[in-house]
DNA sequence: ATGTAGGTGTACCGATCGGTACACCTTGTC
DNA sequence: GACAAGGTGTACCGATCGGTACACCTACAT
């Protein structure tokens, strides 16, 4: 029980903030809607900013988990869920709570790359890159780093038409671009 | 000389929010930053949100206006233009002072979709899309619509890894993907 | 000469911001 | 039964937020 106020502290935080921006949201806020008192909140993080750090670090662990268990159930081969992560994304991107990309919108509201919440949001980027590094390096694609970096782009982009644009399906149409950049790997093609 | 005090503090406000953020810059900061009084801000607009709105219409005309006339710079034929975006692109990112999207933070910063703030930044995606669409089909592309939300899904991913990620060009990346994106539809084959 | 439009500076409004102080309540342990 | 740890509620701090009020200063039109 000893820490389990402060973990469910972190949870809400993450939902709220997720739904409602980081600067929009005020501690007082935070307070009514986590239940938790102010008092409690500053015993445990020293500022708010802290509390954002802790929330972004949550939400990278929980979604690399998610994405990545995902697309081991969609698929059975590395190759094949480097492809799948496209339908795990169209999965998220249809919850009726969807609201973007938490670390893009950090990086948005805090654009210091020095500054600490920056600097978790694009770990997160690095993190989920090298983690499809491994898997094209397992399915023996050339230059797995490329790869990744590739698929990486292409997730971001339909995160943000999916956000942005009102297109139908933006998981589907990368999904596709994916498929040729893999087709294209596979007959030995360097990327350009 | 009637509306040019206007048009200037639209010109700064831009810059500003585009530096610093729309909820991190206060209307005091505005009136010393772009050295004009409140009181005359607030006779030309009824709000901060007016005022942003504003900003995003200037900046929406700016950077499609940059962005097409480079690219008929850079490219002579449809089809190549639509590559030379990519080129485009990179130049952009290569700027001391890029700092991402402005439309990507304002959606980030107000994302209620009914709001003003966020319709303007989604219309410009649309907007820039739809122009893509007309330059694809006047490199008689199939489904020049779907080649043109493509194109822009690789834009904005682009836009994000150079923001996020810390890889070398996306652009150019994005533009290796764009060419195979190009070859198959000209290849004939459907786009899935 | 007089009115009007567009501009300025300053002082101010209530609300909210992130953060602190303090007194108190509960729980488990020795 | 004493004590520390972790929690609560409330009241408060100075700073800043978006926005307004008011008096004044030009420049130009009639």
């Amino acid at each position: 029980m000893a820490r389990s106020k402060r973990d469910e502290l972190i949870q809400k935080a993450t939902d709220i903030f997720y739904r409602r921006g980081f600067q929009a949201t005020g501690m007082d806020t935070l307070v009514v809607e986590a239940g938790i008192s102010k008092t409690s909140i500053y015993k445990h993080f020293k500022t708010k900013d802290d509390l954002i750090v802790a929330t972004l670090r949550l939400r990278d662990e929980f979604l690399r988990g998610w994405l990545f268990r995902r697309m081991a159930e969609l698929a059975s081969t590395p190759r094949d869920q480097l492809i799948a992560m496209f339908d795990a994304l169209d999965e998220w991107f249809s919850e009726p709570d969807f609201h973007g990309c938490m670390f893009a919108k950090a990086c948005s509201e805090f654009q210091d790359p020095d500054h600490p919440i920056n600097r978790e949001a694009t770990a997160h980027v690095a993190r989920l890159s090298a983690q499809l590094a491994e898997i094209a390096d397992r399915a023996g694609l050339p230059n797995p780093n490329d790869i990744a970096r590739r698929l990486s782009l292409l997730k971001e982009g339909a995160v943000v038409m999916a956000t942005m644009g009102h297109d139908s399906r933006p998981a589907l149409e990368a999904k596709a671009i994916a498929l040729g950049i893999l087709r294209e790997a596979e007959a030995g093609r360097t990327p350009v």
